[in-house]
DNA sequence: TGTACATCAGTGAACGCGCGTTCACTGATGTAC
DNA sequence: TGTACATCAGTGAACGCGCGTTCACTGATGTAC
């Protein structure tokens, strides 16, 4: 009679309460040690029982992934939006320490999304939404700059993006109003970011930088430059 | 009596049969597969046998990380010779190619190296010798152009470095001559090398790029630039 | 040059572990009349 | 409101697999006298 019965209501609880082991499993331990067996001790269930509610392994892993971009996208999305729209550099270096921040918070989240592939899984196609919402804030950012008029139009490319036209085509309908080259400065920055942010969760950048978090204001305070968002300088 | 003898000798060879197998065994299926029994089955051992010439898998993993470092600073290396001393573009285009090439051939390898870390392995020291060669060929690009004053200065870094002085003025050894804001600006595109190669190798440049490698050329042109080496614009 | 002993390589069995997944089952919850 | 049946959640045992590492052993190679 309820529109909701108990048994569906206790359904939703498990999956969550099996959700929520499976992401401490992660944090704590990392992917690989993901197991359904380890995630079954930890609700206190056999671990065939856990099949009632994941099909496989896989399908455990693909909403762990589903979650791991939420969780970045939620904690950049809510950071940015407490900077004043016209502050564009703030709104710059707000977001990319925002990315950085919730990295080293969750390190294993982080390897899963953006780290080495996890072998034998293939991502299906419930996560290109999730994984593009960080790209789509620091779209946004660079529309409105765009917009208002306070850009700082990077130089044309130097080498001809012929070959990249249909690319560049496809792209055109996210960047809306912004030059190639912006686009191109972007994607370049956008990889730059989590590179920088890679090498330092990662270890590359052991006995070379110590001071990673001021390192990493001044490199993306540079890279803001690059990609034509008003700086200090300008 | 012979200075190197025959039991000797055998073990050099079945050393190097095992490494073999194992970069077999990695260069397949990927680290996390990579396991002593298999690579003891590979070589036609009996898995106990593989004891007598590495103590541990994280022993063999060492070898192999070295192994992988190498192999790519080798590629670099023998590219990057061939270009014409001054042709400082040339040089810095052929470095970025050579990486993205020996990533695509190996993407095991380049994963092992600059992907997530290795659940529960712990980088020893010897890896640090091999792991800053493609850094250090880089480095020397940029000192080269700087003694040759073809260099385009970047402008001053827009926020100030103070906090990272220890880090500068260790680097500052490496960087012989080379100004602050170069030194960064370096840092900044050797991680967006990596991070541009490891988008494509795994997967986030899905649905947004598919011309990878005419994308890749654009990508580290627009990097020359950012670094100060002179381009078709200057 | 020959012998006695020490060193080393490789064997095969075993330990203890954890994994994903399947299956027949029990007992509780929900549904239709 | 009560009963008969269908659906579902969770159990416990099992399958078959692979892993790293240890250990007592055999037989071959090297060394010292």
């Amino acid at each position: 009679m309820p529109p909701v019965t108990a048994r569906a209501r206790v359904r939703a609880e498990l999956t969550e309460e099996i959700l929520d082991a499976a992401r401490r499993q992660l944090a704590e331990h990392g992917s690989a040690a993901l197991s359904l067996r380890a995630v079954a001790r930890e609700v206190g269930m056999v671990s065939s029982a856990v099949y009632r509610y994941f099909p496989s392994r896989d399908e455990l892993l693909t909403a762990l992934i589903v979650d791991a971009y939420d969780s970045l996208g939620d904690a950049v999305e809510r950071a940015e939006a407490k900077v004043g729209r016209a502050k564009y550099l703030d709104r710059w270096m707000t977001i990319c320490r925002a990315v950085r921040t919730w990295a080293l918070a969750h390190p294993h989240e982080y390897a899963l999304i953006y780290g080495s592939p996890v072998p034998g899984y293939r991502a299906p196609v419930i996560t290109i939404g999730p994984a593009t919402r960080v790209a789509l804030i620091l779209v946004q950012l660079l529309i409105d700059a765009q917009r208002d008029g306070v850009f700082a139009e990077p130089p044309p490319l130097t080498r001809s993006p012929k070959a990249l036209g249909a690319d560049l085509d496809r792209l055109a309908d996210a960047f809306a109003g912004v030059s190639e080259s912006t686009m191109v400065h972007a994607l370049v920055a956008w990889a730059s970011v989590y590179g920088t942010v890679s090498f330092e969760l990662f270890g590359q950048f052991h006995n070379v930088i110590a001071a990673n978090s001021q390192y990493f204001d001044v490199a993306m305070s540079e890279l803001a430059t690059f990609v034509g968002i008003p700086n200090r300088r300008a």
